[in-house]
DNA sequence: GCACACAATATTGTATACAATTATCTGGTT
DNA sequence: AACCAGATAATTGTATACAATATTGTGTGC
């Protein structure tokens, strides 16, 4: 239940809030892609304005979480095949050398909060929220670019992990599930060792894993969310 | 003359239009960093309401074009010394590659448009007008990020051309004067033999050439800017 | 004369109202 | 019955109005 909190007052950006709101519900699967967005609704739930909402809609847009359609509205994206090539294309340009990066730099503490954020996907994933889980995978590959105290890039890996996070949902091959985690875990070690190029090298076969472990051939998408789209409400 | 023709209707997009108007102003110069962006003078300049002023500033601030301080406004971003290492350390992780990619995909019409922004980038500066010089050369490395057909990495390089074109205004050290245009050329040459490799180090060693040409060493930006913003309107 | 407090002003944050566009529904014609 | 046309409803785009906050100006006390 990490539900907001139902005090009244409004104390900072509510837009940011809002934004951050409907990012997490994405980022974990509870807002399917192509999903519409409407503003009225959204409003509504958060109780504020349409103001605030086409603010935080933006944002999102920005990001390529969803996507705004003139005088049609927004829509949560659903990136194509050749889009999801090019997002880890360029994760694999900008992760290995900061992981590098992170292992040159971490403090212990640094190594404490990637061990609770494994800890944290183990948790979640134990208790079968596989949404929570994949949202904390994620973070912690934002983590990282924390750690190596690269501002830039970090953004850069955020909106990655956030398209990433679109990308599994519509691509993932179920047949593949053993999850991970213990890449992670590899990875954390090579950094509490400070042995960056060892990080790199993780960090780069760690991608190339994610990578096989999502069915990009050719073809699919159009068709079968199409599909997807006419046979739910009607039957 | 590039101004807006003054036909009364809107086509689309009204934001958009605006953003990008303010966006060529920053990265031409004409507007300098540290500048306040005030909503309602901005809305009276374009003819439109404050809502769609701060949509467009919004999403300059997204790019880091203009930093929005909550109930302050809007004021031209001024990079610190950190933030310009920062956006050309990851210049260097994507563009070298990104060079090398457009050297193995560009076409003889791209090879053409490379040149054509070239020859633009020089008639610019015979005229005199560093400004729009200093654009197109910007313009130059994001098109060869679309020859290289990589959308998703285009839009990381254009945010970090953006910031670029305001380090430049903050850091440039005026006795490295020579406009490193040779360096663009000699890339168009590796890219129309399609040797990648040679267009990967020339862009790579293009980049450390710019860097060097900043004044990036400790301490100066925040003291800087603001003796200088004293002293002038006095003496 | 200087410092602080308070009032006046200006600017931003948010909500609402209106205009424009798109989607939906109804009715008639073939 | 299917299809097209027009009207109606719903939703987005934009402008304006109001509320909250910050900035500036003025006056009073010491």
């Amino acid at each position: 239940m990490p539900a907001q909190p139902v005090s009244s007052f409004k104390p900072k950006d509510t837009t940011e809030k809002v934004a951050q709101a409907l990012a997490l519900a994405i980022h974990e699967h509870r807002i399917a892609p192509g999903t519409k967005l409407g503003e009225d609704e959204i409003g509504e739930i958060y109780d504020v304005s349409r103001t605030v909402v086409r603010a935080a809609l933006q944002s999102l847009a920005h990001i390529q979480l969803v996507e705004m359609q003139r005088n049609k509205g927004a829509f949560v994206a659903q990136p194509t095949l050749r889009e999801a090539r090019e997002v880890f294309e360029a994760r694999a340009l900008l992760e290995p050398r900061t992981a590098g990066s992170a292992a040159t730099r971490a403090t212990p503490r640094d190594i404490e909060i990637l061990k609770h954020h494994i800890a944290q996907e183990h948790a979640a994933m134990d208790a079968g929220d596989h949404g929570r889980a994949l949202n904390l995978s994620g973070m912690f590959h934002i983590e990282m670019a924390r750690i190596a105290d690269q501002d830039t890039i970090r953004q850069f890996i955020e909106t990655l992990i956030a398209r990433s996070s679109l990308i599994i949902a519509l691509y993932w091959r179920r047949e593949s599930a053993l999850c991970e985690s213990h890449a992670h875990h590899a990875l954390v070690d090579a950094i509490a060792k400070a042995d960056a190029p060892e990080a790199e090298d993780l960090m780069r076969s760690h991608l190339v894993d994610l990578n096989s472990a999502l069915d990009l051939r050719d073809r699919p998408s159009q068709t079968r969310s199409l599909k997807e789209l006419l046979q739910d409400p009607k039957l």
